[in-house]
DNA sequence: TTGACATATTCCGATATGGGTATATATATT
DNA sequence: AATATATATACCCATATCGGAATATGTCAA
């Protein structure tokens, strides 16, 4: 077994930094032709269009022809499994403070488990 | 050039939908041993070592040798970076009216800039 | 020391990558 | 019809993957 392809998920769609360049031209929520966005990151535009391939097979972007051009807009609400999985993780950034005040439970909590933990 | 290395970032390495589990493992914030892990995966032992070994070699968990064990805890903080690019897109599918009405925001707009984009 | 247990590491194979270059396809223009 | 422009595709290559099986390493216990 390989690696996952990256049209498998979101994430891995995500996970190639120059897909996210490309979704981050894309942010404002405008359509851009291909070559604009070749423009804005100074990508080669075959580069480009497999990178927008990549994540239109998400749902990440849509296409829509107009003329000789392939117009691309961000459909950021494929990335909220993204979110929804991150988020989950808040609490552990978010005031600092309470990141030791939990730890500091934490330790104090296994403590009375004494280090066992028990298994399904 | 092939794909970056799970090991290159934190987007890559949360790719693999295995290593996300792992982390759902640790998700409560206590130190796990690598055999608990398996019990709780069903996966191989080697291939939960090498999934925690990507994590650690990202900072995402932490090990810490207790005896013949080593335990393994979250580094959630690490996570941050994903939650921060990914909240930008977030008033995208919150109320999701907002999404609607922007949609057409953006259409109008468009067509007073009469579909013409400058370019840099 | 020997053996049991926990974990990491190595080797393997099949697979997909991402970028480049070249080319195909489609549309517009003259 | 011929040409220019926009985009997608095919091909090549070096590379890293993930999982499994086998094995190495490390630690505890008798």
């Amino acid at each position: 077994m390989a690696r996952a392809a990256t049209t498998t998920d979101v994430f891995n769609a995500i996970a190639e930094p120059r897909r996210r360049d490309v979704i981050g031209v894309l942010a404002d929520g405008r359509e851009y032709a291909v070559g604009e966005v070749v423009g804005r990151l100074r990508m080669s535009q075959p580069a480009v269009s497999k990178h927008l391939g990549v994540l239109r097979k998400v749902g990440v972007v849509t296409v829509v022809k107009r003329g000789q051009h392939r117009m691309y807009r961000l459909n950021a609400s494929e990335l909220k499994p993204v979110h929804d999985w991150v988020k989950t993780f808040e609490r552990y950034w978010t005031h600092q403070l309470g990141q030791i005040k939990q730890r500091a439970e934490q330790k104090a909590l296994e403590r009375l488990i004494s280090g066992k933990t028990s298994s399904d």
